[in-house]
DNA sequence: TGTACATCAGTGAACGCGCGTTCACTGATGTAC
DNA sequence: TGTACATCAGTGAACGCGCGTTCACTGATGTAC
């Protein structure tokens, strides 16, 4: 009883065993190397093994596909900050710690972006209209980057390093500073700069952040 | 002698007249509503009312058209800035004035993207590797959008609001806060904020900025 | 425990589409004499 | 000033491509008796 995901080229049962995952997989992998515009339903289920329509037993549609893509870029975008989080040393300086957390945030964002710029073109992409306002990254009650980052600045606020009334849409800013630095690294003019010149580049920008909220 | 460019549909001449001129202004349109990836060779030559390979006049092939429609959208770009700096007040204060005018060219910034939001994606789209590194928007000698930032950072130094040592690097740092800003208007999730949030948001990241250089 | 049957995941073939690009051509234009 | 001619911008037809999607099908699976 083959319950696992059968090699694309070695698969001998009629059924698959659980293609709507290996559609997913491929779709990742596509977005990976060409961002949200190389998620193509037909490469999908070629690498799956299987024929072209056989992928909507499981997707109305290639947009269906591309939205399954989307969250799961977004959950593993939430899954590098928590993982850098966790990384932060514990320190009885609440202000630094606090700060030390936003910066961990700030740096997971923009790493992620550098590591896997497809999969994070495709997290944000977004020419089709997206249904939630502000729901970015909440996923089967998980917290998403946007939940991760609002806890850090709220963690700003309990230890006295951001006055309150600075608290609302303090994401935005903080965001604008870190997407539009992303952006400008994986494909605008920073693209060519060096390993350590980029690391310079986002400490500059995470401080000014940090003194400008 | 039809010297101009005919109307599509009206054209009686064997000769277009300025073809190459019509195809990038078609190829503009293209990219108003629809960004990079609507910028389509057949539509571009079909909205000049003539026939696919005609382009292949002008243009080396795709590629090549949506370049010169990229350096239009950055001219306009740096127009409209421009267009705001000139309405930036005299004063003899300065650090005012100097601030005033990085507000200006962030402003513009912002208030492009989002009054044409498919032009700003192709300016900045670059899936395709560019070929200058920082270049960015000089064209025939006019100032792009890089320089008349740098310019105003350099205002800045000289009305000492900006520490000299601080200014390598500045540009990357206030282009990343308002470029962000710009995709979390366009096509992210500040999408559905009313037009009172966003410029109160642009305050604030463009106050951020000022703060935090 | 064995058999009939309903379910529904994957098949096979085909569709229409619009794209970028190539080819050999034609005929308007401007220039040399 | 008039004519022959070279140039080259635009034509006409066609190509191969890969895409998303629809249709009627088949056969493995799990369930009811």
């Amino acid at each position: 009883m083959p319950r696992g995901i059968a090699p694309a080229r070695t698969r001998t049962t009629y059924r698959h065993g659980d293609l709507r995952r290996a559609l997913v997989d491929a779709g990742i992998e596509l977005a990976r190397d060409g961002g949200p515009e190389a998620i193509v339903l037909r490469e999908a289920t070629r690498r799956a093994g299987v024929v072209p329509n056989a992928a909507y037993r499981h997707f109305a549609g290639r947009d269906e596909l591309l939205e399954a893509v989307r969250t799961a870029a977004l959950a593993a975008l939430a899954h590098a900050m928590v993982a850098r989080l966790r990384r932060v040393p514990r320190t009885d300086d609440q202000v630094a710690f606090a700060h030390a957390n936003l910066r961990a945030i700030g740096s997971a964002y923009v790493a992620f972006a550098q590591k896997e710029p497809g999969l994070f073109r495709t997290a944000f992409a977004g020419a089709a209209p997206r249904r939630e306002t502000v729901a970015v990254g909440k996923e089967r009650g998980r917290a998403g980057p946007f939940q991760l980052l609002g806890a850090a600045l709220d963690l700003l606020v309990l230890a006295h390093a951001l006055p309150p009334e600075r608290r609302s849409g303090a994401e935005y800013l903080a965001w604008s500073a870190v997407h539009g630095l992303s952006m400008l690294i994986i494909d605008g003019p920073l693209r060519g700069m060096s390993r350590g010149e980029r690391a310079a580049v986002t400490r500059a920008v995470l401080q000014m952040v940090e003194n400008g909220l």
